[in-house]
DNA sequence: CGACTTGTTGATGTACATCAAGGTACGTGG
DNA sequence: CCACGTACCTTGATGTACATCAACAAGTCG
């Protein structure tokens, strides 16, 4: 790992934690809370474009990201890149390294980053001790599972401007979800290559694709930022089907 | 969901699973393995083509694979359909209804099956008292992540040929790894249909692709049985990487 | 009664025209 | 300088149409 070292004071104390804000997530119990405070061993500050986790090796640590964007991949050994999934706050990293030997996939940073860190060698105590935080990390997990799933549908059936669509919603839900996204505009941190390699398409035929979607005055893409103009546009070219029930987590 | 009633007797009382004979596994414990016994509450004969689970509906159910074959798989509102992966012996089906509100995916199966059943109400009891049980489920749940992402580079960035090649040994190694394909031969019980929509790909393409393979020699099919000449060859017009390695379910 | 046609169905094979997406090249612009 | 835009040509994948083949059921005849 490229990144920084962990800072001695944290930015954010179990107690202030900024992703527990977020109403996309449960609230804790108290037992839980001075339970992940012994978790938490530090924070990470990682810099954009630094390498976070690498496909093949394994991790001593988990992290939660707390600030910033990311992205996982895989890679064939040519070259080719796929992106398989963006991680935002409140997502979860190097979850496999810790349950397989090693990681499947590796993540890299799209903006300076804020992680908090965990010794994974604790998740079993976890496991053994805090049942909903044992159940919040598989819920975790089955969400990212869900996704791929939408990715895999859109990849391999949806047309290069449906699939498009699809993308574009997908982040701004999600960006919305963790309130990086007020308005309908939005800026995503990507350039069109990340983008094309998230749609399996080349970088060319991406940005024809946007640009067929701004002709007809759907979205504007311009200075790195991201608007819709037309919500009900996209959704219907995305076969978008409004089933975001289910992303919250639930009390059991 | 249209299959036929639970049987009376159980064909496999959880002391002679058939699942846990497969080195894939670990044993239980014990103390675990009476906590399975009341948490199985039967077993269901699934028919061959039957739908086991529906996208967007809730599952009273989870199921394990005792055996035979199915699939999940996701559609677009005009029908275009995306094979997610297959199931086999020891797989769990409807873990997402069970997390979430509703199912994200459909499963239907290929042959005959015998499926295990719980309750999803006795899923919160096994997180609360059986950590190692709980940590097995989120195993299962992030193999399956695992596999999807590799379906995600699969078809984002290969070409027909190339990831025809993987889903090929996909399968071979994944029915090995339960004893359903002792030697290089082997019999998935799929049409070229299922391939094609597993590969992202028209049925006429996957057919062309299929029939290059074999005039290559590499592989053999016919009469629904594979044979795989050439696993070499396979290995690396699909850019295999031997990384089988964490598939098995460590034991922490 | 068994063996041999015939019809039906679902899966597979292949030819051809078409089109969506790729690749190279060379722009522009912040 | 790196990201974005766009023109031109190439190619991989699609869709339609139709032929083949195996499996099975029904009907017919020696």
């Amino acid at each position: 790992m490229n990144n920084s070292a962990v800072g001695s004071a944290l930015k954010y104390p179990c107690e202030r934690c900024p992703i527990r804000k977020l109403k996309v997530f449960r609230p804790f119990a108290p037992e839980e809370l001075e339970f992940v405070k012994t978790f938490k061993s530090g924070e990470l500050n990682v810099e954009s474009r630094a390498t976070i986790l690498t496909e093949g090796t394994s991790s001593t640590h988990l992290f939660t990201v707390l600030e910033g964007w990311a992205f996982r991949y895989k890679m064939l050994p040519d070259g080719r890149r796929q992106l398989l999934n963006f991680a935002l706050p409140g997502d979860f990293l190097g979850l496999q390294a810790s349950l397989f030997k090693e990681m499947s996939h590796s993540v890299e940073a799209l903006t300076p980053m804020l992680l908090c860190v965990f010794p994974r060698e604790r998740l079993w105590k976890l496991f053994e001790q805090y049942p909903g935080l044992a159940f919040d990390v598989t819920w975790l997990g089955s969400r990212e599972e869900q996704i791929l799933g939408e990715n895999l549908l859109s990849i391999g059936r949806r047309t290069a401007l449906e699939r498009t669509a699809f993308l574009l919603l997908h982040l701004h839900e999600r960006a919305k979800a963790v309130g990086l996204a007020p308005a309908d505009s939005f800026s995503p941190p990507l350039t069109q290559q990340h983008l094309a390699d998230a749609l399996g398409l080349s970088i060319v035929h991406t940005n024809k694709t946007l640009k067929r979607l701004s002709d007809r005055k759907i979205i504007r893409w311009k200075n790195r930022e991201l608007e819709i103009l037309d919500v009900e546009a996209l959704r219907e070219i995305a076969w978008w089907e409004d089933d975001e029930a289910g992303r919250v987590r639930p009390l059991i």
